[in-house]
DNA sequence: TTGTAAGCGTTATCAA
DNA sequence: TTGATAACGCTTACAA
C-alpha cells in the first residue's frame, strides 16, 4: 500500500493525503480525520526511503564505533546505546552503527554525511585534540560528543561527567585517610576523560605537597585483565601504594582480584576506589557497599546525548553542554593508611 | 556531486555511467576505466537513499534488541555486534539497531519489513516456541537466528553452539571426579540455549543414576549479581552442592565471589565450571587457567550470522545451519569431590 | 481547502 | 555499446 493507492481509494490527491498525514494546517479537519482513519485501517506506512530521498533527511542517528586492538568494543558502549536507543525509539529515529577501524573514523563520518545516511552523529571516545570536532562542524553535521575535548566548551554539544573534580575529591578523601602513596589505574590518557582524571588526581596530591609519582600511574584500556596486571605491577614494585584509584569498575575488579591472590584485604591492607559507570550486568556498587566508588550511570549519559542531538536536529537549538555529577559513596574498600604519613 | 553532474562532465548518459560503476558487462572496458577513474577523482558516492528507493533494497541488516527488565541489554550483545559489524563493513551493509520493549518485538519486525528498512534481520535470544520464526518466514524476510528454537533445523538459518552436548560433557567430567550433588546456575530456561543446557546436564546425571534435584537448579538472567545470589542460595541451603555449572562467565564470576566471601577455594572446597563466551572485556579463562570452562567466542558467532545472512540475501543460498563447538578447558576450579559418592 | 506537477538521485526497460 | 525515458514513493512549490 503506497500513497498513490491510498489517495486513489480515498478519491483525493496524493498531496492532500500527504498533508493530512503530516499534520499540515491547511487541510480541513473533516478530511484529515477521514484520511487518518482510512490510513490506519489500511495499515498504511510511508516508505522511509522515499521520504528520505524527498526530504533529504534520514531520521537516523549514526554511531561510529572504533574498534580498538582490532577487535574489541568498549563494554561501556552497551549501556550507552541502551539509553540512547530508548530515546531514539520514542522520538522516531533509527540508530545506525558503524563498526570501523580507528583510522577509518573520519572517512566514515564523511561518508555518512555525504550520503545523507544520518541526520546527526554521536561522537564516542573524544581525545584531547580531537580532529573530529572541527571536521564535523565544518561539514555542518549535527553532533553531540559523549565527553569533551580541548576545544572551547561552547563550540559543540556535549554530555560529560565531572571527571577532574570527582577524581580530585576521591584523592582528597584518600589523603584525608592518611594515604600518601596513591596509585592511579587510568584509561588511555589521550582520551580527555582520562587526562582530566589524572589532572584532578595530581592537583589533589600537589595541594597536599605530595609529588605525583610516575611509577604509580598506569594508563591502559579499561578492562578487567588490565586492572589486574596494573595492580600486580604495583604490588611487585619495591614500594607499592597504600591506596589505588581506578578509572573503571572493570579495572577495579581486576585490581581487587590481584589483591585477593595476595590475600590482601581491600580497605585494610590497601584502599581501593573505583569509578563506577553502573554497567547493568555487573553488581551495583551501591547495594552491598563493598566498594568505595564514584558513580555516574552511563545509560543516563546515553539518554541525554540522544535528546540533545534530536533537539538540535529538529529545533535548531544551538550547542548545549551538560555536566553530570559523579557522586562518591563510601564503602568498605577504603580505610586509614597503615603506613604513617611522612612528616 | 550526483550521477547527473558526473555524467554531464563525462559527456556520457547517466545510464552508461551507472552501468560502468556497477560493473555491468555491456559497457566497454575503455569507458568503464575512464568512468571509474573520474568518479574516484571527483570523489563521487552514490546516494544510498536513491539507490534504495530505485532498487527496493536497503543494504541494511536489522537487529531488534529487546530490553529485559525495562533497562538492560544483554552484555553478550556487545561482542556479537563487534563480530557482525566487521562483516557488514566489509560487505557494504549497514547495521540498524532497534532497542525495543520485549512486547514490541514482532511489531518492530513487521515495520522493518513493510518499510523496506532492512534486507534481513538477525534474531536474538530465540525461545523454545519462538513465534518469530513463523512470522518472519511468512513475511519472506531473510533472517538468521543466533541460537535455535524448537522448529525443524532446516526451516530457518541459524548459528548455534553445542549447548546440550557441551553441558553433558562438562557434567560427565564432574561426575568422573566423584561429584554427585551438582548445581546448575542457568539462564532463563524459556530460552532454547538454556533449556538445552539443562537437558544435557540432566541427561548426564541420569546416565549415572543421579536424579536431578530441583533445588540445585536455578534459572535467571545471566549477570554477575545473579550468579552471586544463586551460589549464596546454594551455600545457605542445608545441603550445598559439591560442584556447580554456570551458563555464563558472568554468573560464574558472581558464584566465585560468593565462594570467596565464605573463604572457600574453588577446585578444592567446591568445583566450578563456567561457559565462557570470551567476552573481550573480561579475563580470558584460557590464559591463566584458573577456571575450568567451556569456551566458544560469541564474536565469532556474530561473524558467521552476518555472513550467512548476506549470502542468503545476495545469492539466495537457502537455509543454512552452523553448529559451533564449545570446547572444555580444564583449569584449577575443578577437583575431586570431597564427599564420598553415595554407593 | 484541494490539486497539478516538478523534484529527490538512483536503477531498469527498451530502443537505437 | 550507448542513450532516452520511465519507474521508485514521497514532499513541496505553485496554481486553482
Amino acid at each position: 500500500m503506497n500513497l498513490k493507492e491510498l489517495s486513489n481509494l480515498l478519491g483525493l490527491s496524493q498531496t492532500t493525503v500527504s498533508r493530512a498525514l503530516n499534520g499540515y494546517p491547511e487541510v480541513s479537519e473533516a478530511t484529515r480525520k477521514r484520511v487518518a482513519e482510512f490510513a490506519e485501517k489500511m495499515n498504511y506506512q510511508p516508505n522511509p526511503n522515499a521520504q528520505r530521498l524527498a526530504m533529504g533527511k534520514s531520521l537516523t542517528i549514526g554511531h561510529v564505533v572504533p574498534v580498538a586492538d582490532h577487535d574489541m568494543i568498549n563494554p561501556h558502549f552497551t549501556d550507552f546505546i541502551a539509553g540512547a536507543g530508548e530515546v531514539y525509539n520514542r522520538r522516531g529515529y533509527d540508530m545506525l552503527i558503524s563498526v570501523v577501524n580507528a583510522d577509518e573514523q573520519v572517512k566514515t563520518y564523511m561518508d555518512l554525511v555525504r550520503n545523507k545516511r544520518v541526520d546527526g552523529v554521536i561522537v564516542h571516545g573524544p581525545t584531547n585534540d580531537d580532529e573530529r570536532i572541527a571536521i564535523l562542524n565544518e561539514m555542518g553535521l549535527p553532533f553531540v560528543v559523549h565527553g569533551r575535548t580541548n576545544d572551547p566548551d561552547d563550540s559543540y554539544s556535549w554530555v560529560d561527567v565531572n571527571n577532574e573534580e570527582s577524581f580530585r575529591e576521591a584523592t582528597e578523601y584518600l589523603l584525608s585517610l592518611g594515604h600518601r602513596r596513591i596509585g592511579l589505574i587510568n584509561g588511555w590518557e589521550h582520551m580527555t576523560f582520562a587526562a582530566k582524571r589524572r589532572s584532578g588526581f595530581e592537583a589533589a596530591l600537589r595541594s597536599h605537597n605530595v609529588e605525583p609519582d610516575e611509577n604509580l600511574m598506569i594508563s591502559r584500556e579499561m578492562i578487567e585483565p588490565n586492572g589486574h596486571a596494573a595492580m600486580c605491577q604495583f604490588m611487585e614494585s619495591g614500594r607499592p601504594p597504600t591506596a589505588v584509584l581506578c578509572s573503571s569498575i572493570l579495572t577495579a575488579m581486576g585490581a581487587l582480584r590481584a589483591l585477593r591472590e595476595r590475600d590482601l584485604t581491600p580497605g585494610k591492607d590497601i584502599s581501593v576506589i573505583g569509578f563506577d559507570d553502573c554497567l547493568s550486568f555487573l553488581p551495583s556498587t551501591g547495594e552491598d557497599g563493598s566498594l568505595t566508588a564514584l558513580r555516574s550511570g552511563i545509560r543516563l549519559a546515553g539518554k541525554h546525548c540522544a535528546d540533545i542531538l534530536i533537539d538540535q536536529i529538529e529545533n535548531d537549538t544551538g550547542n548545549r553542554g551538560l555536566l553530570l555529577q559523579a557522586e562518591m559513596t563510601i564503602g568498605a574498600s577504603t580505610g586509614k593508611a597503615r603506613e604513617p604519613a611522612p612528616a
